[in-house]
DNA sequence: GCAAAAGTGTTTCGTTTACACCCATGC
DNA sequence: GCATGGGTGTAAACGAAACACTTTTGC
C-alpha cells in the first residue's frame, strides 16, 4: 500500500480525464496529442488529460488539464465514456472520464501551441499510451454518431465557412461522399446556417460597373438557357437592383439562436 | 481527513455504480428502485448500485451490486453517463459510472426479487436519492435514442412476444403512436425478427415434416431468389404449408445472428 | 352477439438520390 | 486558355404515412 496522508477505509481508485481533440485542417480530421515525457509510456504519444481535482467536476478537470498541457480553451466537451479497466494504469488503479472536444480550423492550422502537443491527422496516429488506442476508436465513432444529429460540426470550422468546406468536413467524418447540390439544399433547407453578408468594403463604381457587364451577359444568357430558373440578376425585368458577383465562395455561419428556436419546434429533425 | 489503510499522496474520490433497470409490465415502461436503509437520504428510493471494487471494472461491479441487492442477473448493461458533481454526496467526493439496464417482462411481472427493490412505473417515480433523479432523465434520454438504431427492445420483452406486444414498448419508450401496419411492416423488413413456430408440443411428426419442407424450398428458392438476397426462410413460394391459424397473436424472436450478419452489411440501417 | 384486439395492402405524399452545365478564378 | 472548383434545378425512385375492413377471442 502506497503511504501518503490522503487515508481511506477502503481503497479508492485514482480518477483522471482525457480529451480527445479533433480537428480540421481543410482536407483531414486531425487529433491533438502530447508526447509523454514521464513513465510510464515515456515517449508515447498520449491524450492530453491528467488527475481530477478533488474540488472539480470531471468536465472541469478535463478543460483545466487541457488548458495547461496544449493552451486550448475549448467551447465544446462532450463526454462520451468512462474507461475502467483494472491494469489499464501500470502504476495504481486509474479510472478515466474521456471526452472529446472540437479545435476550430485556424488553431489546427495555426500549428503546435504547446511545445509537445502536435496535430496527427487520424488515419495516420502513432502509438499510444495506455488504452488510447481503444479510447480514440470510441471517441471517433460517438462524433460520427453525433454529427448525425446534432450541429456540432460548426464547431470545428471558423467562424464563417464555405458550403464546400463544410461538405468536406462531414465527408471526413462520415467517410463518404454526398452529392453537392444535394447537400447544399439540405444543409439550407435545415434552417440553421446564415448568409454572410460579405464585408462591402471600397468602390461602388466598380461594383458598379461590375454589375452592369453582368447584366447584360444574363440578358444575351437567358436565351440560350431556355426555361432555367437562374439565380442571376432576375433576368430581364430587374434593373439595377440584384448584384451576384462572387467572389472566394459564399460564406456561412451557424445561426445557434435560430437552432435552438427550431429545436423546440416538435417535428424539426436535423440528420445527415 | 478520514482514517483508514488505504492512503494515497493526493486524494482520491470513491468510484460507485448505478443501475438504471428499465422493465416493461406490458403497458408501461417501469423502472426499479430500492429503498434506502441508512443516511444519507434514510427511506428515499435510489437506484440500486454501490461501491466498485478495486479488483473489477466498473461493468462487473454494476452487474454484481445489482445481483446483490435485487437478485437480478440482467445481459445487457450499457454505460451511459459519469456523473461528477463536486457535492451529489454529502459524505465524501463521490463519482458515479452510470449504467442502464433492461429487465424482460416476465421479471417485472412477477414482482420484486428482493425484499426492498420495487418496480415504478416511470411516470410516476417517488423522490430520489442524491442526483438520482437528474440520472433518471439522462438514462431515459439515452434509451430513446438508442432505441432508434439498436435492437435493444427486445431485451425488455420476453424471448417471444406478439407485434402488438413490441409496439406498445416503442410506443411508450418514444412516446409516439404508431400505424399498426406500417409498425409491422417496417419491423419484419428489418429481417431480425423470426416468426416463432408455436410451441410445437404433440406431433413431432408434424414439425420435421414442416422442417423438411422448409429446408428443400430454401434450395429451390435459391435459384428463383436470384440476385435477390431474402432474408426469409423462403416464405415466398410455400404452396400449400401456409396456415395462418392464429391463436392469441402471432409469436415472434429475436434472431440476434442474423441481426450480427446483417449489420456487417454496409448498407443495413435499422431505425424507429 | 357484441366489444376489443389481431391481422393484412394499397395509394399518396414527401424525401432522397442521381445527374450536367455555366461561371469564376488562378495558373 | 485551361484546369479546378463553386454554384445551381429537375426528374425518377424510394421510403414513409395514411387509411378500412375482416377475423378471432373473451365477455
Amino acid at each position: 500500500m502506497e503511504e501518503g496522508k490522503y487515508c481511506y477505509k477502503y481503497p479508492h481508485p485514482a480518477v483522471t480525464t482525457d480529451c480527445v481533440v479533433f480537428g480540421f485542417d481543410g482536407k483531414r480530421l486531425n487529433i491533438l496529442l502530447i508526447e509523454r515525457g514521464g513513465e510510464p509510456f515515456k515517449g508515447c504519444w498520449a491524450f492530453p488529460g491528467g488527475f481530477m481535482n478533488i474540488d472539480e467536476t470531471a468536465e472541469q478537470g478535463a478543460m483545466r488539464e487541457l488548458c495547461e498541457e496544449t493552451g486550448l480553451k475549448l467551447e465544446y466537451l462532450k463526454q462520451f465514456g468512462t474507461f475502467s479497466a483494472v491494469n489499464r494504469d501500470p502504476r495504481e488503479r486509474v479510472v478515466t472520464i474521456a471526452f472529446y472536444a472540437l479545435a476550430r480550423k485556424s488553431y489546427v492550422q495555426g500549428g503546435d501551441d504547446a511545445a509537445k502537443a502536435q496535430w496527427f491527422p487520424i488515419e495516420d496516429v502513432p502509438p499510444l499510451a495506455f488504452d488510447h488506442d481503444y479510447i480514440l476508436r470510441k471517441a471517433t465513432e460517438q462524433l460520427k454518431k453525433d454529427i448525425h444529429f446534432e450541429p456540432i460540426g460548426f464547431g470545428l470550422l471558423d467562424e464563417q465557412f464555405t458550403m464546400p468546406e463544410l461538405q468536406r468536413l462531414y465527408e471526413s467524418i462520415l467517410g463518404v461522399h454526398f452529392d453537392r447540390r444535394n447537400f447544399y439544399k439540405k444543409m439550407l433547407q435545415t434552417g440553421i446556417l446564415e448568409e454572410s453578408e460579405e464585408e462591402i468594403e471600397e468602390s461602388e463604381t466598380q461594383f458598379f460597373g461590375e454589375h452592369k457587364e453582368m447584366k447584360s451577359m444574363s440578358i444575351d444568357d437567358l436565351f440560350g438557357r431556355s426555361h432555367h430558373d437562374r439565380h442571376m440578376p432576375a433576368p430581364s425585368a430587374t434593373p439595377p437592383t440584384e448584384e451576384p458577383r462572387r467572389r472566394k465562395g459564399t460564406k456561412f455561419s451557424f445561426n445557434k439562436e435560430r437552432y435552438e428556436r427550431l429545436k423546440e419546434d416538435k417535428n424539426f429533425r436535423l440528420e445527415f
